[in-house]
DNA sequence: TGCTACTATGGAACTAGTTCCACAACTACG
DNA sequence: CGTAGTTGTGGAACTAGTTCCATAGTAGCA
């Protein structure tokens, strides 16, 4: 019974019964055990050579259990922050020899298929999910399921995290405008309550430092300055249309990510509003097109946010480890050319 | 023998013996095979519900042979381009049920490791390479491990492909300067003989293009106007600088892709040079905030393209059906703020 | 010289599905 | 009423690895 080395790939057992040697043995010398002798490991590698024999890994797979793969789960990774993040992802699971398997959410039905159904799947050994907030429920079958959870830019239950403070970020932003001598400032952000990423989203953990920070420096919290809408740069500029037409309109807007700032950018354009000289801009991730335009932004790291959440999660992974706690990343403002003092 | 429901999940075998039927019948009601009565069906599917059974996928994955994901292969996946086609390609995939493996990568060594681990896992049944010219040795590595490939941008051997011609586009741009009453149009593009993708890259036939419009134009083809670099938007900008510096600067320059035609802008913005009433500036590809920017390029259909080629990998994958040859996408011109008639 | 301990090895059992063959029961039809 | 065909079902064999137990051989040591 000779292996039809045409059709057929090698398998371990033609390389123990070629080499004249046990199943284990081929099995110890491709994985390094120390309890093969020098000339047995050797016979086995050269007839391992001879037949080109490649291990097959859905096999091994199935009989370890794991897979050595990770699932994200990131609604629209086009937005360039959400790249950097799957990035910084990829980077530290290729150093480890993981797969990353993405799963791009779009739409509601999307995001709950996806929640639903990669945990219980065993095709992952853990799961990454960026800037979505699991519902209680769902939570619970991670924790059924016994599948290792780190979030990303979100918060929830007791699971794992790796965040940054919005609030203070918020509060940053705002209180750099007022240093500036802003007391007309606007905030331009994702709708109050999102149905993909649920409960608090950052951009409302934003809108409340701004909000904080106006109230502490006694300014009127002005409800006709708060814009809501869907996360993007079209959204924006219709948002900041309405807001530069105002009576009274803005001297400074603060606006929740750095895509949203391109639309308010786009909107004073439109207007012929120069910036910074009549309007300031302030954003949020500092994503590397901010630098291009020159854009003032509260920056966020990005990349490291999903190197750590690997880490994280590798820690879950080795059993004995007691599940790492949130953690928030620093934050820190960059100072470009769309902000400056209002006109006197 | 019960099972432990607390530590173990349920198998076929505990439905089947629970339900009091045999292992092919569980296997038939879980396939939806019309060999099965509708009593037993329902009486299976309730034992399902009750064991909470979830089929093991990484078992299924091994008895068929097949895993029913993609592995994509990406050079620099944070680049808008990429991102785009790879958003194409997931969601086409994701409506296939497929899953999506990324492998991203930077450097030729991570090039040359993807390039030959990829193929020989059978953790995927089939790859999708992007921008990346596999070496002969490679293609026939691929055809020995019998896996299915597409490339995307990219041509090489008789492998399938979806691509644009670069060449043209390259054409198209240079024509549209030369329309506009440009004589001193520059190039700025990547190298041109970048170890990563090897052989040809687009950037390249775009340059091919350029030359060849200038020919036809009889205009002079000046080496001093060509500038290489590695792509991206600082290294585009210190090419640019050294161009409009020159005793005879170009009145128009012509980047092989967006993200250095920001570069390009960048320098202008440098040296008070305003765009574009004293330099035309034309991109390619036509990302995402290409509209931002007001920038005219060549628009090529990045998202389809990940689509497409997932369409040819899935006719690869359906035996019968013989190798999609290599398709060709349309592009089209884009005419936006940075490009006018030369200053008289 | 016998006992212990350790190294090296072989191979059955295991992972959880699918596939396919055998077979029973039932229907259709001459 | 026999026979051919169809439907429904059970379960062994198979996928290709890992793990672990049994065992042979050998070295160390009193």
């Amino acid at each position: 019974m000779e292996v039809d080395q045409r059709t057929m790939a090698a398998t371990i057992r033609d390389v123990a019964r070629v080499a004249g040697v046990g199943l284990g043995t081929v099995s110890r010398v491709l994985n390094n055990s120390p309890l093969v002798s020098a000339a047995t490991r050797q016979r086995v590698l050269s007839v391992i050579e001879e037949l080109r024999y490649s291990p097959s890994q859905i096999a091994r797979n199935f009989s370890l259990g794991r897979t050595r793969t990770i699932a994200a789960i990131a609604p629209f990774f086009t937005r360039p922050s959400v790249v950097e993040r799957l990035r910084g992802i990829e980077a530290t699971l290729a150093s480890e020899g993981y797969h990353l398997v993405v799963f791009n959410v779009e739409t509601v039905a999307r995001r709950d298929e996806c929640l639903r159904e990669v945990p219980r799947n065993d095709r992952a050994d853990g799961l990454l999910i960026i800037s979505l907030v699991p519902r209680p429920e769902e939570i619970r079958a991670f924790s059924e399921a016994s599948m290792p959870v780190v979030l990303i830019d979100a918060c929830a239950g007791n699971l794992s995290g790796v965040s940054i403070d919005d609030v203070a970020g918020g509060e940053l932003a705002t209180n750099y405008l007022i240093e500036l001598g802003h007391r007309r400032i606007a905030f331009v952000g994702d709708p109050l309550e999102d149905p993909l990423t649920f409960n608090f989203t950052s951009s409302y953990d934003r809108f409340t430092g701004y909000q904080r920070t106006l109230a502490a420096a006694s300014l009127p919290i002005r409800p006709e300055y708060h814009r809501h809408g869907l996360h993007g740069r079209y959204e924006a500029r219709v948002l900041t249309h309405e807001l530069l037409k105002l009576p009274d309109p803005p001297t400074a807007i603060f606006a929740a990510s750095d895509t949203q700032a391109m639309g308010v950018l786009e909107a004073a354009r439109d207007l012929e509003i120069p910036v910074p000289a009549a309007l300031s801009v302030i954003g949020f991730d500092d994503i590397d097109i901010a630098e291009h335009l020159g854009l003032t932004t509260v920056r966020q790291p990005l990349f490291e946010s999903g190197a750590r959440a690997v880490e994280l999660l590798f820690m879950l992974l080795s059993e004995g480890v007691s599940a790492p706690p949130a953690e928030r990343l620093a934050i820190d403002l960059v100072i470009r050319t769309t902000t400056a003092p209002p006109a006197a």
